[in-house]
DNA sequence: GCCTTCGGGAATGTATACATTCACTGTATA
DNA sequence: TATACAGTGAATGTATACATTCCCGAAGGC
């Protein structure tokens, strides 16, 4: 998938470690051995290295205790905290723009975004969802919100969580097929949008902070119930080859 | 400072690294060269390499646009974010400990803590005060306290951000000279200790919450009064040479 | 005089040889 | 039979030579 490309080879081993990690190629708690993962890729030991660092960094891989490293995996459990950090970080940093007040013009280009997002199942049936539109607009909408708290060090660590594919905004956008509980997921979400541009506009921090939280919580109720019930999809959604059935393996 | 240790030279370049960036000889912003920090340090480039991409991994570092690392800069502002940002985080832990119901057992093991604690400033004299226990001890409690959630996900960004020196729970401690405000500082601080644990145990999330934030702001308004009062003194308090002054530099 | 191009140097990127460490296994001895 | 020691292999750790890229300055042409 666009492998040859002409950069160099840090990012590309990066970039085809990462897409065997997302798509199951190398489940969680897998050990990856540098002189094996050379081979494989046709990349010699020290762009792999740098890529597995890289990984690290992004939560993908973890360091393994006597060195080297291995496929962090994930417990529905630690899915669903994620998801809730997601929301506690969200909401902070709604809290923190609603107390100091956010610029008006980035206010209005986020209600931009909001009415582009209508725009997406305005027709009320559900078979004309523009889901891969909602889902890019959706993701603008909430870097654009996070933003508005102007705290480069808040920013980063939700990048961070955001990184991992399930705890993403758009995650369960892509996880929901065309079916009504999907439909009234967008629904809420969109209501919950607009409920939290207005917080902040109205310096209301409490309550921003607490819809974020909630708005959250559609992701996780949604990935539950496709974990429960499209289990063998593997690609049902995003990431979900990350999650691991049982406790805590090696 | 115990640096000719049977260690690899990856750990030994980390620490050096570590200790140069904390104690201000690696100002803010600072570009990092391999050739040069290897020759420096004795120390081939690969290591040098390795102990730069843990850093990042740390917070200490960043990656440079065009390849390459520079010290994280961090303004006032940065601090005082990362500070609340804990503040989340363990009212988070906390909360969720409350909502799930901790184990007796690790409550008692936090009770002992608590009491020896009190144990550092039970005189109510000044200069009797106990520093270095206090801060130790402090450590643990918080630690402890955070692990009662059962949540590696969340203990694992929490230790990210108290990894930066300037937000661990006992930065202030250390910066606190033995004055009467520092005094009430300590005492405060122990009553919110026990009002935590006491609200985990009555099952109240929102409390629990709540005082965890608030708990980390005596480290912020510590640490903004000792940035304007003792700015001079680079050792007021550990880390502080990792704050710059203007507003963002390269 | 200004713009463009070519060259050189310094930085990171890459490959690979060699070092070291650690665990596993097999054998020998108590 | 059990334990201890030594050998062997595979893994990461380290050093270094070489490649590539990019910036910057100087020189030459327009």
């Amino acid at each position: 998938m666009a492998e040859s490309k002409s950069v160099n080879l840090t990012k590309r081993a990066t970039y085809e470690l990462r897409q065997r990690i997302i798509h199951g190629g190398l489940p969680g708690g897998t050990r990856l051995y540098e002189v094996a993962l050379s081979e494989d890729l046709q990349i010699s030991r020290t762009p792999v290295r740098e890529a597995m660092s890289r990984l690290a960094e992004e939560g993908l891989l973890e360091r393994a205790p006597g060195g080297g490293f291995q496929v962090r995996s994930f417990t529905l459990r630690d899915v669903t905290d994620a998801i809730e950090l997601r929301g506690v970080l969200e909401g902070t940093a709604a809290r923190l723009a609603a107390e100091q007040g956010a610029e008006p013009r980035a206010l209005a280009e986020i209600g931009a975004i909001l009415d582009r997002l209508d725009a997406c199942f305005a027709t009320g049936t559900v078979g004309a969802i523009d889901f891969d539109g909602y889902s890019e607009l959706n993701a603008q909408f909430h870097t654009r919100l996070a933003e508005l708290c102007q705290s480069p060090v808040i920013l980063r660590e939700l990048e961070r969580v955001k990184s991992l594919p399930f705890a993403s905004p758009s995650a369960f956008v892509l996880g929901s097929n065309e079916n009504a509980r999907s439909f009234h997921s967008l629904v809420v979400a969109q209501v919950q949008h607009r409920a939290m541009v207005q917080a902040i506009e109205r310096r209301e921090g409490a309550r921003a902070e607490a819809i974020a939280r909630e708005h959250a919580r559609i992701a996780r109720a949604n990935l539950e119930s496709t974990f429960v019930t499209d289990a063998q999809t593997p690609e049902a959604m995003p990431g979900i080859a990350l999650i691991v059935r049982e406790g805590r393996p090696g």
